[in-house]
DNA sequence: AATTTGAATTTTTAAAAGTAAAAGTCAATT
DNA sequence: AATTGACTTTTACTTTTAAAAATTCAAATT
């Protein structure tokens, strides 16, 4: 019965996000999630190669969740500065929920399998692709300036995506950020994408 | 004689710098200091109380040095995007050539003394000075809608940085990034600053 | 044949202990 | 006051060891 087996991969999946959210990945061991489904540990080993892969498909899964949640919110049409509030709403509401499995995952970057690296770049151009066509649809409404696309998509994204990274102090210390600091970074985020529209209006 | 012993103090933060740019702070040792200076390792704590001490005396003769070039180059009356120009030109050029000084003490901010943790904000609102006083004419001029000073200047400058960190993806590797890097970053930050300031404009 | 597991094996991580290098001190000297 | 050589204290690096966690696998179950 192959649906039960999927049933039972995807039933790993959500436990092992729901450990990897709340503790990480250095700090959920298999045995962990085994126990939390009552299986045995080598049974996610039947499902899964190896704990990274496992990571990496719950990291997937994310990305896909805050993907398509974004797409259908910008399904209806929206002005450019509304459907970039939009993108960056969700994206903050995504990175509070699953600050270890996202923004953590970034910052440790640098001791990450390539495996781990490639979905990073992979949700990186996503993220990149959907204010593409966010920027593409201003222009086709002549809304915005006929510029590069894909350039200026690229820059929007490293800003604000930037704009976070400088306010992040302590990468060792595993804290969370507190909702304030969320909130202020989003605030500061929207204002410079107003003005960056701004800049790119006809 | 203490003309004497503060030209002794110069030379002690000029060779501590020559050596900290090229090895960073960890890799330099105080006794490569007195050698490099034929003083003994001892006169070093006379005139400094400490290595941190030292670095940090460098850091700010550094930060000192990349203020006054900046605001000598932007003496001459220029427009806001002339001048922003001549900041992002500057601070890179700065970064090319102390990077271990500068760049890489904030990516190694985690784990900075109080004292030059301190240092760095410091720096950073020198550097965001300069920006407000850059948009303040624009202002002046009628170049520039009337917007919260502090606030947009804080923006921009956390931009134009992130954008840096974005990219940066070894912290642990102590390799410098190469020109062709560091031209992107810059190229990129010119043109955000571009669209920004079109945003900005009455 | 596809699942599932307990037990065994290998790999990682973490703590402890020891060691070498560098930081920092100080009494004596110029 | 400025300077130093010799000395002490810290810190950073290795090595060792033990425990924990990852991974494998032969056997059992469905």
């Amino acid at each position: 019965m192959p649906k039960n087996a999927d049933e039972k991969r995807l039933k790993i999946l959500e436990t092992a996000k729901r450990r990897f959210a709340h503790y990480g990945m250095a700090k959920t061991t298999m045995a962990e999630i085994a126990k939390d489904l009552s299986f045995s540990k080598a049974l996610l080993y039947y499902y899964f190669p190896d704990k990274n892969s496992l990571y990496a498909a719950v990291l997937e899964h994310v990305m896909e969740e805050l993907e398509e949640d974004i797409t259908t919110s910008l399904k209806s049409i929206l002005s450019v500065s509304e459907s970039i509030v939009v993108v960056l709403e969700k994206r903050m509401e995504f990175v509070k929920k699953y600050y270890y499995i996202l923004e953590y995952t970034v910052l440790m970057r640098k001791d990450l399998s390539s495996e781990l690296d490639q979905l990073l770049i992979d949700s990186f151009e996503s993220q990149k692709a959907i204010i593409r066509d966010v920027f593409r649809q201003g222009i086709e409404r002549g809304e915005l300036m006929d510029v590069d696309l894909e350039e200026i998509s690229k820059i929007f994204l490293f800003s604000s995506m930037g704009m976070r990274l400088v306010v992040v102090k302590d990468l060792k210390s595993s804290f969370i950020p507190d909702k304030e600091e969320f909130d202020a970074i989003l605030a500061m985020q929207k204002k410079m994408a107003a003005i960056f529209i701004r800049g790119l209006k006809v």
